[in-house]
DNA sequence: GCGTTGCGAAACGGTTGCGTATCGGAAGGT
DNA sequence: ACCTTCCGATACGCAACCGTTTCGCAACGC
């Protein structure tokens, strides 16, 4: 053994893989997507050619285009926000906040998208998306929706799917509607102040208190 | 003039053409669409295939996909609801009650993601969508909330788009989570109880009275 | 029953994308 | 320097669909 043959599974002779093109094919696929709705129009010779990359460099590094496509969507995941503890109104404005701020984002979007329309078609990345990035925040906004049960903050008979499906499904709804009915020139930025009102209705409702 | 030559377009002759293939060829077009996410993925072939026809008599009739698609969607134009009129409550659990009947149909759930995600690729055929189906709708909901604030029912400083948000988005993604979660037999069939307990939720607010 | 038109089936050439193979040259290790 | 591997480019055979054309038969009006 020299020095720099550890146990590691042989150090591959010959020039390396280019981290510059990896990098270029993964922003390529992200690209794409976000153009085109649904991953079956995205073409890897279109990938290819974006990337100013040759096919062949794509499938040494991928088998198929599902698995470069779950890669490419491995780099968006963004973190959880960071929830203060302090109240649920708190809470569920800082994570209104961040759905309103990804709601502008082309790439954040089409994550949704996929995880909503290509369940069939693709489940094996349908539910990797599922296990990184909807799953964690499904699982803390319930926690958060639970915690204002248990304190007071929110009406014991809470029915915690409808809750969830209100909080999330506003934001939602509100940043689709807003995207079609006007297309913006910045193409989706919503309002500042959107997560403190929409809490506000969110929580206290649209009858008069 | 004879008889039968009045100023309509010449009456054509020869063997008419079958109004059974031209329902078919609408059936498999749904059909079809309800399958495969995106009108991208509808081949004109597929539909032939599916509908028992040659091609031929597709495009004797369309003289494009877009256009086939157009008239098979205005099969589904679903009246609206019969807004009663009595009470903000009660119009918004009938209109509630439609959304979540509409939720459980294969076909009216597609005629949503093509107007969602389709809408730069096909901006015409989305444009249709909307006027005959979406705007209408938005339209009632939006002057059934407005009926609301105006004889108290609502509170008065009711952000309209925000409460038109919560009402179609919380139903919305409530259909979209459920199918997504469970996957059950029955595609998508939501509790009966569902619209009262949306609307109880969405009027009252997540907090305690 | 005759003429006209619609019908389903099949084949056409054209386009797009697939996944593979081959090439000369470039880039790094050692 | 040398050897190995990667690089981009190009071409291949294959498959799916496109929109059109041709074919022989079927159906309807007159």
């Amino acid at each position: 053994m020299t020095s720099t043959d550890e146990n590691r599974p042989a150090r591959p002779a010959g020039r390396p893989r280019s981290a510059k093109a990896e990098k270029a094919i993964i922003e390529a696929t992200l690209d794409l997507i976000s153009e085109s709705a649904g991953i079956s129009e995205l073409s890897i010779e279109a990938v290819a050619a974006r990337a100013g990359v040759g096919k062949t460099t794509i499938y040494r590094r991928w088998s198929s285009k599902e698995d470069l496509v779950v890669d490419a969507l491995a780099v968006l995941k963004a973190p959880l926000p960071p929830i203060s503890g302090r109240s649920v109104r708190e809470d569920l404005i800082t994570y209104l906040e961040v759905m309103r701020r990804e709601a502008g984002d082309v790439r954040s979007r089409c994550v949704m998208n996929i995880a909503m329309n290509e369940s069939e078609r693709h489940p094996r990345l349908v539910e990797r998306i599922r296990q990184a990035t909807v799953g964690p925040r499904q699982e803390a906004l319930r926690a958060l929706l639970r915690r204002g049960v248990d304190t007071g903050e929110l009406r014991a008979d809470l029915d915690l799917p409808i809750a969830m499906a209100m909080v999330v499904g506003t934001v939602m709804w509100y940043a689709k509607s807003a995207g079609l009915g006007e297309a913006g020139a910045d193409g989706g930025a919503l309002p500042e102040t959107l997560a403190e009102r929409l809490a506000d209705h969110i929580l206290a409702g649209l009858t008069p208190r």
